[in-house]
DNA sequence: CAACAACCTGAGCGTTCGCACAGCTTCCTG
DNA sequence: CAGGAAGCTGTGCGAACGCTCAGGTTGTTG
């Protein structure tokens, strides 16, 4: 996924804005929705001439995959993070918690990427990237298939619930959970 | 939330036509997405002018969230036929598993309501709506309420599975699914 | 330093958008 | 059966939309 950084000056450039488009598009997400990340929008919300959005970016569509995309990437490197951590489940329940607070661009947008990926085929292995990301997180703590589909789906809720509900739940609540859904006595 | 059936002719015509306009909002989301239900696709989706939706919904916005608000109903209503069926929890999954096929619009329409009510509080109370019947429906099951927000959160996520997913589960398989989250042993 | 590639942008075209509004028909009520 | 409420729609305005394109600047390479 990640470009391996090219050594020409004007490519770094490029990518560098196009970085910078990406992050402009996912604050428009987050404020207001994926349907108001028009090109106009973006481009002042980023500070820069509408042209230059179709410049890095053909079409608005070509942008908005690549918003999402970006995102999705992000929590699948999150999700590897919290694997390595010293209480990885811990950890998992700080990062769905977030959805409260810091990372609310990044759920609203994941959640767009499955809706989208509802109606377009294409983008369905984006979608499956992060299903299989979150099976392999959950394997060491639950080993039967169908157990786990379960507890997979119930994180992905539990993100909504954060980001939605209007008294979230904290990190540690989240935390119990998800011990009480996969500690079977 | 339904209306007292008005004696009225004109008013009963003026329900219906209401209703029509909100069915083919749910066509258009269900097609291209919520960003795409504008007033005049709407408009020609449903075969009226495009000042009729003006007539009746005074902004598109109006016209949006009274759709999804209708969206919610019907899946508050189905979950209690769930409820009153001889197997409730295999009815559940039978109305999950329908998110791949039959009921696409509704899924998509109750997930964009999510999204919205993230951003906008006034609809929040909407989407407690629909978590507070999920978590009624749940209770004769699951005792524990941690335990409870954890399958409530799974029923959400296998929801969007179902929808998006490029091989999204039968019906059975979703009842398996369920079937062991709860059962504990 | 010539040649080229990548970056950058202002102007503008055609389309769609939301919404206002005047004026019409239909239907109920006193 | 008069009066009014509710339903209905064609017209049109200003704004935002996606996208094209010609032409300019900057940085790299042989």
């Amino acid at each position: 996924m990640t470009v391996p950084e090219p050594t020409d000056g004007r490519r770094r450039k490029g990518e560098r804005r196009r970085r910078l488009l990406i992050d402009a598009t996912m604050r428009v997400i987050e404020r207001d929705g994926l349907a108001a990340a028009s090109q106009r929008v973006v481009a002042q919300e980023a500070d820069v001439p509408p042209s230059t959005v179709t410049y890095y970016f053909p079409t608005v569509d070509d942008l908005l995959v690549a918003a999402l995309t970006a995102s999705n990437d992000d929590y699948i490197q999150w999700l590897e993070e919290c694997a390595a951590a010293a209480d990885p489940l811990a950890q998992l329940a700080h990062l769905i918690s977030e959805s409260t607070s810091t990372r609310r661009a990044h759920v609203a947008a994941e959640y767009e990427l499955f809706l989208m990926a509802g109606r377009r085929p294409a983008l369905q292995p984006e979608a499956v990237r992060w299903t299989d990301g979150l099976d392999a997180f959950l394997a060491p703590y639950v080993a039967d298939p169908f157990e786990r589909a379960g507890v997979a789906a119930a994180v992905d809720g539990l993100f909504l619930r954060c980001f939605c509900a209007p008294d979230p739940p904290e990190a540690d609540e989240v935390h119990t959970v998800l011990a009480r859904l996969i500690r079977r006595e």
